[in-house]
DNA sequence: AGAGGTATTGATTTTCATTCTCATTACGGA
DNA sequence: TCCGTAATGAGAATGAAAATCAATACCTCT
């Protein structure tokens, strides 16, 4: 296995952090998990990442994937998206970003904004609220001359 | 029938274009589903609709609702959102949005930034994107002791 | 107005992601 | 190493949304 990125060892450590914070054990299964999603790069269903982590361990059950992946988030490794609805994509918690996804093919593009970030403390300092997170999301349609129609609105 | 206002005026004009545009009917349901779905403010589910529409004609059917909220999206009436995973939440179209969601009480507050707005369009172009839509939510702590539970626009 | 072709409906079933249940197993502190 | 408890895996359960399908309602044409 490739040397352990220093991303992949902070998320090592805070998970940790986390179980022994709260009680919780530390797990073959859990560090399998980590390994394999800390090996993926964008957005993956707990499915997907379910049939990765097979490959290595097959006695794997999928919902120790779904209930890990739920932890992953509680800990601050992993963020939850429900871009469509009825499936929930994760990735990793980290440097973040926000999504421009094209309505025909699904395509995914990230993209940051200091200006909107900015914005967004102003406003919700307005409104009375602390900001803990955000989401944002455009929707458009990519010049991508292949743009496989795809079903799929806001 | 009580007064039309002008909003549902032209709701029910954009719904008639929208379905002889597309070779679709006009249909005793869709009038009585964009009746009670003009009559809500805020937030609804199809399951929520359902039951307000079947108050009215109790041989409505749940999966028209479905279809017919769908339908509204595609003609411009209505909006879904996936807030959380598992539900879809619509509302009207119209006057348009952002969120503010407080990850305490859920309370929804609405906003809007016109300087958000141009920043997005910005970016979309730079990433070769004609945009088309866009959600934008906020999550933070209400500040205030009560933590209201108010899912109202300012 | 009447007929016919098709979209629509309602009831029901199916799908499918996610959660729950529970008996069994694995951690980890003492 | 022992024990109490958290965790796991397999399968069942859940629930929103979609798909089926026979019966029905619309609409266009005559």
């Amino acid at each position: 296995m490739p040397a352990p990125s220093e991303v992949a060892q902070r998320a090592h450590r805070r998970l940790s952090d986390y179980l022994s914070r709260h009680g919780l054990k530390q797990t073959r299964q859990r560090d399998a998990i980590l390994e394999s999603f800390l090996d993926t790069d964008g957005h993956i269903t707990s499915e997907e990442l379910y049939e990765r982590v097979r490959r290595e361990h097959p006695e794997m059950g999928s919902a120790t994937v779904y209930r890990t992946l739920k932890l992953f988030c509680e800990a601050g490794i992993a963020n939850a998206h429900h871009f469509r609805d009825g499936v929930t994509l994760y990735e990793r918690e980290g440097h973040h970003h926000e999504h421009l996804i094209c309505t025909d093919c699904g395509a995914i593009v990230e993209f940051e904004s200091e200006l909107v970030e900015q914005e967004q403390d102003r406003v919700a300092k307005s409104r009375g609220f602390d900001l803990v997170g955000h989401r944002h999301i455009l929707y458009g349609v990519c010049v991508r001359s292949d743009c496989p129609r795809r079903p799929e609105a806001p």
